[in-house]
DNA sequence: GGTATAGGTTTGATTTCCCAACCCACACCT
DNA sequence: AGGTGTGGGTTGGGAAATCAAACCTATACC
């Protein structure tokens, strides 16, 4: 037997859009970029490698191929409910970004609906209050896995 | 010239943590686990591998080696100030998994300091709303790129 | 007919990743 | 003194993913 991690959302998650240019894909298209040449020139993707992710988020559910000419037959990629829920994500990929790598001028501001440029907050949704480190505690469900490892692990 | 990709902070995030594992040692480390022989289990990274992450997380400002033992010498790695402000990369990636792939059973449940289970939601830092598609416009800052890519489009 | 556009697929070279084995310095036990 | 265990790696070689460029198919435009 393998030696299993531990069981994990993050890493369920990162199976799936983990994968290099997966996530730029989603901003992409979230940015208003549907096609497959635009999205390939945008992201950098080497084309074979476009086309795998394209159809590993298609089938995972993420995003959603939408014809857009009959003849010839043309694909457009959009994203699905689920794919929309991801946006959290590269909305805090970005604010890092923005804070620590690229401080002095960022190369995308978005605006909220109130009229200030986004500066966004991870808060609990039952309390507002915001969610950082020191007012969280982790609850491991798995047995064996606590915070600090698998007690005696089985050689 | 080689058609450089679009410039984003998403991206320039990723370029950082967007390799396989680096977000998963992150985690470890978040949730207490600061020793190489523990990430490497609880992450299921090849060692060679866990080495070249860490240093390159520790070269980047996100970890930092602290010594806790001097003979022999012996490091633990802890996040940095700004390896902290990535937890709420974890968390939203978190959240997406919890709902769309474990939504029966959550491996790890976090509990806010309010008593109940963390669901995160990103809010405006400004007007505190949720950002969500809807409430958001870009404006992409680098000449030649917009949304609907770097030449002419149809949306 | 010739050219352009859109969305891929194929080929072959380069990078990563993976995994098991090995190494070193020390502590602990007998 | 010798043997065993632990922590934190490094090394080597094979498997898999990535890359760039060329190629293919179908249709529209001139």
């Amino acid at each position: 037997m393998k030696a299993a991690a531990r069981p994990c959302s993050i890493a369920d998650t990162l199976a799936l859009v983990g994968e290099k240019y997966a996530l730029l894909v989603l901003r992409e298209v979230s940015l208003g970029v549907h096609r497959f040449d635009r999205i390939a020139r945008n992201t950098g993707a080497p084309r074979d490698v476009l086309t795998a992710r394209l159809n590993r988020l298609v089938e995972a559910g993420v995003l959603e191929k939408v014809a857009y000419s009959e003849r010839p037959p043309r694909y457009e990629y959009r994203a699905t409910p689920a794919g929309q829920e991801l946006q959290p994500v590269l909305l805090t990929l970005m604010a890092w970004g923005d804070r620590h790598l690229n401080a002095d001028d960022r190369p995308v501001v978005l605006e909220h609906r109130c009229g200030a440029p986004l500066s966004p907050v991870v808060v609990c949704a039952h309390c507002g209050g915001e969610a950082d480190r020191a007012s969280l505690s982790a609850d491991v469900r798995t047995p064996g896995w606590t915070t600090t490892g698998p007690d005696t692990d089985t050689a």
